[in-house]
DNA sequence: GTTCGTGCAAACGGTTTGCAACAAT
DNA sequence: ATTGTTGCAAACCGTTTGCACGAAC
């Protein structure tokens, strides 16, 4: 995705685009990552290395509040984020605690009671366990 | 669950009780909310005025450790305790932030595809929405 | 007298806030 | 001129740590 790209994905959701947001959405809204705001801000100040602290909390806000980017808390209330906003599950590795996207369709979650009394808006499935070799990723 | 049998239960699991230990367990091993480690400080403290923050963390972390709570991490990073160690589920209203236990029978979690190379462990469904009215709880 | 548990206060790390400067319109 | 954006530093909050006192064995 081009720094084109994001400007204007960033304008058609009225957010103006700035040299600092770009430098924050360019790597947040295209790594596979789940980065933490310290990573992002990390990254973002190789592009951009006056950018401060405060500007990636307002960016990554700013993101999530216009549905740009998922904010999720893992075990130890560590704050992460992922770009990817469809509906999907996790799996985290518990030997690296990283962070992995399952494809929504990969699971499916069926009531064996009717469970009334509940309006279910959201349905996520966390998963832990061991990644197993094999390759990258 | 009396004080009594609060006593050898932490015993039974090599935990010396000691009047701090108890006030603590006693009502974070018996509610059903899902208290964050403030709570169980001032609801501790209405038995032990005096009970210290340090000791509230050192034997939150003890019980979890023994594996007599579990600590589990919520949306915007709070840390809550919950008491329930079996396999189970969660439901969070969204508008109270309140977090329900769902019984792990309530659901069935199958794979559509196979997931191969995920090792996994252990599987928990959360579930938002909002809490449909009538009674309490 | 050694170990373990406790209370206190200080430190810590990640996040948020307040404010002044600046840019854009 | 008004509005929005940024950087900085300080404040903040929940958690952790260091240390000294006291109790238990």
């Amino acid at each position: 995705m081009s720094e084109q790209d994001i400007a204007s994905l960033l304008r058609a959701h009225g957010v103006p685009p700035t040299a600092q947001r770009l430098a924050v959405a360019e790597y947040v809204l295209a790594t596979e990552d789940h980065p933490s705001a310290d990573e992002v801000l990390a990254r973002a100040k190789e592009r951009l290395p006056m950018l401060s602290r405060a500007t990636v909390y307002n960016t990554l806000h700013l993101l999530v509040d216009k549905g740009l980017l998922t904010e999720l808390t893992v075990a130890g209330g560590r704050i992460v984020y992922d770009c990817n906003i469809t509906p999907h599950h996790h799996f985290i590795d518990e030997q690296t605690g990283l962070v992995h996207d399952i494809p929504f369709e990969a699971l499916r979650v069926t009531k064996n009671e009717p469970l009334s009394g509940y309006d279910i808006r959201e349905i996520t499935v966390i998963m832990r366990g061991r990644k197993k070799g094999r390759g990258r990723h």
